[in-house]
DNA sequence: CCTGTTTTTTACCATTTGGTAAAGGCACGA
DNA sequence: TCGTGCCTTTACCAAATGGTAAAAAACAGG
């Protein structure tokens, strides 16, 4: 091959990049950047410290990739909105499917916190070229239901953040959660009732007499 | 004096030890627990690390000083909801100081939400000793207002967990907000529009014919 | 001013931690 | 069987970091 550097990474890069990615997830999630450390990733991992380093360029170069790796999926069920669909069972939807990330995914979810939290210093480029457009696309998008009556009027950037607050701190808050509701009764059931209640009397229009 | 270990501060210790928590609430509020550093405390507090240690029984100390500290500061508007008030009002009074503490104390909510994260592991005793109590008592209350037809029919738990995650996301994830809503036009007056339209919408009552 | 106490500084130390060097293992085609 | 190139381990290291010892300085009270 003539072409530079590039190389198609083997078999067994691509499972070793993955299994440090895993544990790097877990790790970090947990401890934030800074209170993480290699050895505690490679252990996670199940290879020496070395090996982690053989495999990225160090430390910060691991949540990089962690960080870019999980943007994407963290962000489908936004990107899943659709345009042709009813805007309230639209956006009452995305809720939902945010709710479930929060459920199946708190790691990502504080992973991400974590970052915003110290301001996002390793992931502000990754922010304004990925997030940022897609945030104005559907922003631009429920504005036009709004504008157009099928909504109540409402400020579509508020509204997208507040639901960001409320899904993730059911994943970024647990620890306080669980222990102002310790019992299991009804946890999860409960908060995807009341969100959904909370968003459905925010955003069903007036009834008109057009 | 006859009594055992206790000494009453100087004015000197008085003075130093708060310009040693003011610091750290700075630091630890920027790099969280682990990220933060006695030296940049130290700095900070314009003294020497080993002046700290003269103050404080380490770092661990600091950390749960500072949060022992706010913690009253912190829940002050919860406590002052009133119970003889009007019940929309109070709720509606509640979340807007805690928009003014989002935008006037960031810091303090960037430290909680840090410890919260790794789960809370030097705040879970006040946790269950002065802000359970609180939220309990608390949600009696919201749940006695809409029980008398005052308010309506809601989750009083979901309902306070979902004021918190609102009102302090402003604050903990200000720098992705940044990222999104870059124009200083409005961010403030929007932001506590929204809130206050999302739960006034919540929680009027349906109207009765009683 | 003198004396005992409190406060601060200087000089260290042990551990942790991100990272490196280099030798050894291992798979696999010739 | 022998290289050859990818992967892994062992043995380190330098910097950072929480913390200590002890002397020096500042500050009372008499």
């Amino acid at each position: 091959m003539a072409d530079g550097a590039v190389k198609k990474p083997s078999r067994i890069q691509l499972r070793n990049r993955k299994k440090i990615m895993t544990a790097a997830l877990e790790v970090f999630s947990q401890h934030g950047y800074r209170g993480a450390t290699l050895d505690q990733i490679a252990e996670a991992a199940g290879m020496s410290k070395p090996n982690l380093i053989y495999y990225f360029d160090g430390k910060e170069a691991i949540h990089i990739a962690v960080l870019n790796a999980l943007m994407d999926e963290w962000l489908a069920p936004l990107a899943e909105m659709d345009p042709d669909g009813d805007p309230l069972q639209e956006i009452l939807g995305y809720i939902r499917r945010k709710m479930e990330m929060s459920r199946k995914y708190p790691r990502e979810s504080r992973l991400f916190a974590n970052e915003i939290l110290q301001g996002a210093p390793r992931m502000a480029p990754h922010l304004k070229s990925t997030l940022k457009p897609l945030f104005e696309e559907k922003c631009a998008l429920i504005e036009g239901w709004a504008a157009d009556g099928r909504l109540a009027q409402t400020d579509a950037r508020q509204l997208v953040l507040s639901i960001w607050a409320i899904t993730q701190h059911y994943a970024d808050f647990e620890a306080q959660i669980r222990v102002l509701i310790p019992d299991e009764s009804g946890g999860w059931a409960d908060a995807n009732a009341h969100v959904e209640q909370l968003f459905r009397k925010l955003l069903t229009p007036a009834e008109t007499s057009d």
